[in-house]
DNA sequence: GTGAAAGCGCTAACAA
DNA sequence: TTGTTAGCGCTTTCAC
């Protein structure tokens, strides 16, 4: 034998049964009155044995796994990362184990990585789903508590946290709109996802409250690519706005280089803004201003959500209103907005 | 019965006993010359009920649980992240499943977590170790495939997959060198890591080599404000720098912020370059010369490698040159270094 | 205070 | 080509 040891080498070692041992490793010493001798004894020789209990043997036969699975878009995009990062930790002191999957923002990816998550007996799942709900129509008849965060489905049961997407959009652009700028255009990232869309449809409406004829939307996905090459296709036309508005900061590094090669100067030509506030927005050739999401109390707020609904196991009715909860972000003003207002 | 299915299940409906049933799911038909009539009829009855397989129990029956163990430092670095994110699409396109453990940049974490991690059966685990080797011993008599990545402990039995960081550190160092630079200070994260000490040692040989004596070594950890406030003191002595070595992007941010504030323009006064070539810094006030890493190139390495140990289950005994991977990096030329041989 | 025994869902000898 | 059976490590009734 070597060094594989389960709860019958204890037992055997101690002369005591599997039944005490098992009671004694699990804490429940106290609800059968074992002896404080005993209990000891057990203790130190699990020690000394270095004994690693059997998480698919506990969660085969209780059939409660304490793992909590995570399904991200892309790790490498860093609000995301940031997300995981927190809900990982937080889960983790917890006392649960994360099942971390990346989607590569690719439909078919998630719901095969959907599909193997609930093979793991998961206890509860934390998703910043795709765009589609398709994926999730399973999982909404299972008894998994689940929170979405970011995006979600409307008349789905499921929690979802995120940032009120639609007002933070509407602040930044009456932003613009009160620093005179009248020609604004938007460039977005993928429109199948809600949270863009909530974006979109804030530039939208704070155009139409003000008066506002111009408008201009572009973009299919959030990357630097799509940034610079909607930003060129802008820049062609004769008649240019006086403002871009980035739906993302992958977004904005894209329109700064089409910016750039172009020579029109930020902001005296034009003014930027936009989503995230990634740290290194302070130090581009001219900071730019930008909505701060609150990234880790949306994490924090979707864990204890999570925990509540494993704790109580009750997935009861919730109103909508109860079940989407929507953060303020905050507006972090920079340079990269000129002051048209004495023009 | 509500949605609980299993093989036991398929087998009544289907009057196959588990054996047969187990086998069919399994892929192992042909093996047992399973005729393609039972295999249709049991693969449509578990399509038909939604079977999914209860892994808890395949990996405490099998003793071989498909899952793979991702330890980090930290998720919202984007190295650590890219990596990640690379590691785990290609496990899952392997058909394993990842555990990710973020160790929050904390020995007793990782130490933790490594625990957490032993007990779910684990195939293999890839790691991106904290400094301190103690953590990673228990795991070296064990018999779970691991590869480090980035950083590593020389007399352990692992693989390690890295950019060859002295290397990288010296090429840096000694274009700095090359462009007129005699008084380079390096700003360092933490000493305790491989790959933090091996760019230091890049640094002090290339000074060496060219005979320079100017030397200044600060910093404790990869962050922006351990960047900003070592950059502070350096300012304070009266001997300054021409040229500011920061070994990580977080690092260089903080290094910036202190420069801009002390009104000391880059390139001009000094000479700014940095490690990991974020996708930001050609958008930075100036664009900052950078090492950039083959992140993803060390991430499929070490997929592969893992995968290889995990196939033929033999740890053979290898030489240290064998296990310990150096890649090449690439210096990535923008213009945050002055030209200080004409002067 | 402690123990015996059943069984979670699945796989793999061994049999037929 | 298919089935019987034992058992992976653990928890949990029920019993004493």
């Amino acid at each position: 034998m070597d060094g594989h040891v389960t709860i019958k080498t204890i037992a055997k070692n101690t002369n005591f049964s599997l039944t005490t041992v098992s009671r004694v490793l699990n804490g429940t010493s106290e609800k059968h009155r074992i002896s404080k001798t005993t209990q000891k004894i057990i203790l130190e020789e699990a020690k000394k044995l270095g004994y690693i209990p059997n998480m698919a043997a506990k969660t085969l036969r209780s059939n409660r796994s304490h793992t909590v699975g995570l399904i991200v878009p892309s790790l490498s995009n860093p609000f995301f990362s940031i997300v995981a990062s927190t809900v990982s930790k937080m889960l983790h002191n917890q006392g649960y184990v994360v099942l971390m999957s990346d989607s590569d923002n690719n439909e078919k990816e998630e719901r095969k990585m959907l599909q193997a998550l609930q093979a793991q007996n998961l206890v509860g799942l934390i998703a910043i789903p795709l765009g589609k709900r398709q994926n999730y129509e399973l999982l909404n008849q299972s008894t998994i508590p689940t929170v979405f965060i970011d995006r979600f489905f409307s008349d789905f049961s499921f929690y979802s946290v995120s940032t009120d997407h639609y007002k933070s959009s509407f602040q930044l652009v009456e932003h613009l709109i009160e620093m005179g700028h009248r020609k604004i255009a938007c460039i977005q990232g993928d429109e199948h996802v809600v949270s863009n869309t909530y974006r979109v449809d804030g530039y939208r409406e704070a155009l139409k409250v003000h008066g506002l004829t111009y408008q201009y939307l572009g973009g299919v996905s959030f990357t630097e690519e799509e940034g610079y090459l909607e930003t060129k296709l802008l820049l062609q036309k004769k008649d240019r706005p006086t403002a871009i508005l980035a739906l993302s900061d992958t977004i904005l590094l894209g329109v700064l280089k089409a910016l750039k090669e172009a020579k029109i100067s930020v902001p005296e030509e034009v003014s930027v803004v936009s989503f995230d506030n990634s740290s290194y927005l302070d130090f581009l050739e001219v900071p730019v201003t930008s909505i701060a999401q609150p990234i880790t109390q949306i994490a924090q707020l979707a864990v204890r959500l999570l925990l509540e609904q494993i704790d109580d196991r009750g997935l009861s009715y919730r109103e909508e209103s109860e079940r989407i909860i929507l953060l303020d972000s905050t507006l972090i003003f920079r340079s990269s907005v000129a002051d048209l207002r004495n023009r």
